[in-house]
DNA sequence: ATGTTC
């Protein structure tokens, strides 16, 4: 019997396959998902998670948020929080793009301005703001530059004058996760790492130019000094070559740490160490250092686009409204504090395509927040709609204080690609603005490739993890 | 996601 008939529906919006129901499996997964979003579970995602729930110091149950699809080991959606003392830590479950995330920024403009010249906009955005697979900035640094930049990570680009210090009070973790430790990460990511800060990527990362389109909480969207018609730019990208380099190094000390520690797992691609161990320090420390070259990564991307706003309308930085809004990381592994059977533990949560969503007077949520509950930043694809929601108490209790991602693919990239051949770029994009260098990777994150996002933060609202606060549709995009 | 099958 395959492990989709095996899902109890528990409640409105919640799957769970029972503890045991996999040899080994420790304990429960939930997955939290609409009856549409249900219909296109995989299989593999499932067994995915199951595999999660028989790791070592695993705890409570692994949560699956209703984008989720199949990954490297993990599914993109999952959650898994692991004990540090005897439990372990999965480079698989955190992901090839290490703090992958998204940043909103807030300008003064409106989307009267914006929408006439929206095309001649994007292509001095275009020109600006490097992007696609292999790309290279403006910007090349020296090694002992990049261990400045694992270290400090957003705050380094601010200082290179990439934007500006208030900006690091409205970033996940101040833009800057301690426990980067630069000596842990590979000459290979350094020489890969060097010239890529300040680059957008390729894949589903983006820049985009957006506006708020629709409000659905009137008094929070007030309170974030957000409106309607109001024009916002939304970086979507991650650590580049950096933190891939890393997660294939690591991967490798993973598997040599299971014969070491003696460590059992049903799948390869979930090789992982005790998170108290060297090689789990080890890994502990060149993540975040990964992890804080995003940060500034989405820094001077963020910088550079509102840059070339600015310019383009010649605007002063006052004029123009320059307000950072919030960054967030999507695939990162975190110490984090979290209440089980009432009693408080530190926990590794692992979030692979899933975004924390802590809730109001959570003392990790930056001041300028804190009555409000986290921001939630939820991309859609190209052309489809983004969301901004705020952490809400029930994430505490029924996902480790997470919430999803963004849309999720439905097609696969080469039937993406197939689509467009079949119907013509032109007419599967419609009036959209979409730049790039190159139209390969158009093509394959066109918005019909995705699921519907709208449907997927539905899931979350409804369950209480995160409240809808508005939306925001996009001007223009930029694509690798 | 990714020097896109390093």
């Amino acid at each position: 019997m395959g492990l989709k008939e095996q899902l109890v529906q528990v409640q409105p919006f919640v799957y769970k396959l029972p503890e045991n129901t996999i040899q080994g499996q420790k304990v429960p997964v939930y997955f939290y998902l609409s009856d549409r979003l249900f219909e296109i579970l995989e299989e593999d995602a499932i067994r995915q998670a199951a595999n999660a729930a028989t790791l070592p110091g695993v705890k409570k149950a692994i949560y699956v948020m209703p984008d989720v699809h199949v990954g490297y080991g993990f599914p993109v959606g999952g959650v898994m929080a692991t004990d540090p003392e005897e439990g372990i830590i999965s480079p698989g479950s955190v992901g090839y793009d290490i703090n992958c995330g998204v940043r909103l920024i807030a300008t003064n403009l409106t989307a009267d301005m914006v929408y006439p010249v929206r095309r001649e906009l994007m292509n001095e955005i275009l020109k600006n703001v490097p992007a696609g697979v292999g790309s290279t900035g403006k910007i090349k640094l020296t090694k002992s530059q990049m261990e400045e930049v694992a270290v400090k990570g957003a705050r380094w680009a601010v200082e290179q004058g990439f934007g500006f210090l208030e900006d690091l009070e409205h970033i996940e973790s101040g833009g800057a996760l301690p426990n980067a430790d630069p000596s842990k990460v590979s000459k290979e990511a350094y020489e890969r790492g060097s010239d890529e800060l300040g680059t957008v990527g390729s894949g589903n990362h983006f820049v985009e130019v957006q506006v708020v389109d629709e409000i659905y909480d009137e008094d929070i969207a007030e309170r974030l000094g957000l409106k309607l018609g109001q024009v916002c730019i939304m970086v979507h990208s991650g650590s580049r070559g950096f933190g891939h380099q890393v997660c294939v190094d690591y991967l490798k000390v993973a598997k040599d740490a299971l014969k070491k520690y003696n460590i059992d797992i049903p799948d390869m691609q979930l090789a992982c160490m005790p998170f108290n161990s060297p090689e789990g320090q080890a890994y502990f420390s060149a993540m975040n250092s990964a992890a804080n070259y995003a940060f500034a990564n989405r820094q001077i991307l963020g910088f550079l686009t509102a840059d070339t706003i600015r310019r383009f309308f010649g605007l002063s930085w006052k004029d123009l409204g320059y307000r950072l809004i919030y960054d967030l990381a999507h695939n990162i592994a975190k110490l984090e504090k979290h209440k089980i059977d009432g009693k408080v533990l530190k926990l590794v949560v692992h979030r692979k395509g899933a975004t924390r969503a802590f809730p109001p007077f959570n003392p990790e949520v930056p001041p300028a927040y804190r009555e409000l509950g986290q921001p939630v930043l939820i991309p859609g694809d190209v052309g489809r709609y983004s969301f901004l929601l705020v952490g809400q108490d029930r994430s505490m209790e029924i996902s480790f204080g997470t919430a999803c991602h963004g849309a999720g693919r439905l097609m696969s990239r080469s039937k993406a690609k197939e689509f467009v051949r079949r119907e013509g770029l032109e007419k599967v994009l419609g009036d959209l603005v979409v730049v790039a260098r190159g139209k390969g990777t158009v093509a394959e994150e066109i918005p019909q490739a995705y699921k519907d996002v709208s449907e997927v933060v539905r899931v979350v609202d409804s369950l209480g993890i995160a409240k809808l606060v508005l939306r925001l549709k996009p001007l223009g995009t930029l694509k690798g």
